[in-house]
DNA sequence: CTCCAAAGGTATGTCTGCGAGCCATTGGCG
DNA sequence: CGCCAATGGCTCGCAGACATACCTTTGGAG
């Protein structure tokens, strides 16, 4: 019996209770600026059908988000549940193995993803999609930085065609977003990020597979030795 | 909003019930070959535990898996749950891009993990383990090989020592045998496969991480054009 | 030969989450 | 100005899953 393969496969069938995971999506929506300050959640109802979860499950998840002011719910028709700007609040204390096993799935998804994407035929939405969120990223401020950057990289998922992948991606970025909101984001290394990110959209674009891939690289070890250097 | 990235976060937040999903696991285990026919599964009380659902939804998904006589129970110390031999079921009809998007988190997952792990410097247990691995896929039989290849594409992805990347990769590979358990195998592709397992695993010792994403390259564009002629 | 640990088999009460329905509020449209 | 569609707010009963406890079987250790 293969002793290490069992932990994969026997981890727990659930990631907790409905409510937790519920809420934890609805985060991931917020944190990663798939839907940005001032812009609406989808109605509780379509939440309930998409999610796979009940209404009520559903607006306890937006109640405690309430609660902790990173949404307001306003009734009536063309009212709804709003994003506030919020403040990113820090993660709590990660194991050395845990920092380098998201870094690792992380590395192999991003590289994957660009790899693929630069290796299909785009169309001409995606393409703009591609360059408006790299437009977005690089005149961003310090305080959105994460969100626009995160939304430039789940474009390149999406352009792989992949759900899945894109899904894989997100959660992955998810993690690691977690460790990167407790170390100091600098002017230095967004400029960085700006001009590798500029790299890895252009080869994207030309369909340069390797070329994406190796930019793509460059750019997750940068945070990934940057994270090490302050967390471990 | 990012209309195409609310797909992968919105997606629903339980796979099934604890049920459904607890069959799903066992069968992972049984048709991966991570427990193998005649061995015996963890005992109702530790994959309740490790699973994180009750028992009693545990031993109603091994009264299913007994009733498609997939496992026996024995009863009395010294009994437990054991694997019979089983004929893989063949899977429904799939769409298309279904198979698209599975084949693209594949060769992303499975190259990166290749790649990764050649690049580690790895024990003389983690060696050991690709050879015998390599050796049991090179002598499996037509009937045993697609448990044989898993348990050697899950070695490879323990390798990278990277826990939720080999679970993706179990994951990614379920789905993916699910459609090859649709099409017929045959001894040609069977030596083609030893041969590209040969280099990959030869990659990986030495070190050697291009070779190793390429030479995995390779054997995974095999299957997938299989895999598209045959199903579309 | 006896004991007993460890495994599967069974039963019961609790609680979470779900479905479904209805209410309250709001703002645009006719 | 009144209607009404779409949204959030609320309640109640049911089904699934859980924790816990206990029973039954089995084979090795003493």
């Amino acid at each position: 019996m293969m002793e290490h393969a069992q932990e994969a496969l026997f981890r727990p069938v659930r990631a907790g209770n409905a409510f937790e995971e519920t809420v934890e999506r609805l985060m991931q929506a917020i944190r990663l600026g798939v839907v940005a300050p001032g812009e609406r959640l989808p109605s509780e109802r379509e939440l309930a059908t998409r999610l796979g979860v009940s209404r009520v499950t559903v607006r306890e998840a937006i109640r405690s988000l309430q609660e902790n002011n990173y949404v307001e719910s306003r009734r009536g028709r063309y009212g709804g549940t709003f994003v506030n700007d919020v403040i990113p609040k820090s993660a709590p204390g990660k194991e050395f193995g845990d920092i380098q096993d998201a870094l690792t799935l992380r590395k192999v998804l991003e590289t994957g993803a660009a790899e693929t994407a630069a290796g299909r035929s785009l169309g001409s939405a995606e393409r703009r999609g591609l360059r408006v969120r790299l437009e977005e990223a690089s005149t961003a401020t310090l305080a959105e930085y994460r969100r626009k950057d995160s939304r430039l990289h789940l474009a390149i998922a999406e352009a792989t065609g992949s759900a899945s992948l894109t899904a894989a991606v997100a959660e992955s970025r998810m993690r690691v977003n977690e460790l990167l909101d407790t170390i100091p984001l600098l002017e230095p290394n967004l400029a960085h990020s700006n001009a590798q990110h500029e790299r890895i959209i252009t080869s994207i674009l030309d369909g340069d597979p390797l070329a994406a891939r190796q930019a793509m690289a460059e750019h997750l070890d940068g945070t990934a030795s940057l994270l090490r250097g302050f967390l471990v």
